[in-house]
DNA sequence: GTCTATATATGGATAGAC
DNA sequence: GTCTATCCATATATAGAC
């Protein structure tokens, strides 16, 4: 328990507890024990606040959608050219997972065992209808219009998130292979958003020099 | 247990449970009476082949490699543009991931939680010295001569990397943002190698519209 | 609300028969 | 080699005192 938790309530540290102890563990590997002791608590408190552990990870887990889903909802059902709106995706979306790196790979790896209950969920958090087939229409359109390059539009937005996430989930892996220990990669993150708009731009704008 | 295993030892029905059970539940949520069940055998067969469950673990973990990681080390440290070897590598890992979708998610989930244990084994099965630095240096080069367009080479090879393999770990998410169903979204993921190759060849090749 | 102590369930591992 | 039965450790969950 760090020291600025002192004064939160019991519930609130169980949470904060439950958190981290469920993106470092997983859903099975988490152990009750070891939530209370990071909280400052006991087991039986725990119990008292939360009637299990199943009821506590749904709680994290939705927590951890809270922030993001109504900023997607916005960015993609909003005004803006395609380009703009990639942009405030990549910048909304980095600065979020550079917040909190272990949250894809929690929700990724929970979302994989329990595909239904968990999106049903989260996606009534929407304030409207989802605006993905919109953003999708819009592509298109930009496209047929020779804004930006024709390609598949779902490959194209693909790559955007492909590019924007993996590096908080491939951590381990990418260090290896791109020769950095921790230090040099989190500078390399801090400079992703510049990268990734760049490689974008450059497919989606730049003129083709093989036919 | 699947009709065609129905011949096979008991060994080698143990392991291909295993990893099926592993996979789909992570090392923790894993239960060894699931995987003799999938096996089509019981509980105590499996403890008199493999000691516990860590050790069967570590072998199924390990073969997870056995197939890719000499594969790539040919490709880097072999012959070839930077742009030839990219295209080597997305092929080559593509057609892995396609017969073995769940396999990235499996092993960068456990990476997180072990990553010194698992590293160390893994690498010493590279035969010569790791390839990474080399390729670095590589595309270095050709950016100083003009082949490609500059960039940060890591970037660059963090956002090959993440082409390549976030759709397979983001499946229930970008399911969901791309509007597709399964059946669907294996349909595109049979056509990503052209597609992924069209996004690095317009971003290092083409021209640029935007200075 | 918070604790200690304890009940109950689960799952990994072993003994021993065949 | 393969099974049934059982042990034992660990983890979740509850009872009950303060």
């Amino acid at each position: 328990m760090s020291n600025k938790e002192l004064d939160l309530s019991s519930k609130e540290k169980i949470l904060n507890a439950a958190r981290r102890v469920f993106i470092r563990n997983g859903s099975s590997g988490a152990r009750m024990q070891e939530i209370a002791d990071e909280a400052g608590i006991n087991k039986a408190l725990l119990h008292y606040y939360f009637k299990n552990k199943e009821g506590l990870f749904e709680l994290v887990f939705n927590d951890a959608f809270s922030e993001f889903i109504p900023k997607i909802h916005n960015i993609f059902s909003g005004d803006g050219s395609v380009m703009e709106k990639i942009e405030r995706y990549v910048e909304t979306h980095l600065e979020l997972l550079i917040k909190k790196p272990d949250l894809p790979m929690f929700v990724l790896n929970e979302m994989q065992r329990e595909p239904r209950t968990i999106f049903s969920g989260i996606l009534n958090k929407m304030p409207g209808a989802p605006p993905f087939e919109f953003f999708l229409k819009q592509i298109e359109e930009e496209m047929k219009d020779g804004k930006i390059r024709t390609m598949n539009p779902r490959d194209l937005w693909m790559n955007v998130m492909s590019m924007t996430v993996f590096p908080f989930i491939g951590e381990p892996m990418l260090k290896k292979f791109l020769v950095l220990n921790s230090e040099e990669y989190r500078t390399l993150l801090t400079k992703r958003k510049e990268s990734i708009l760049l490689f974008i731009q450059l497919a989606l704008l730049s003129k083709s020099n093989t036919p």
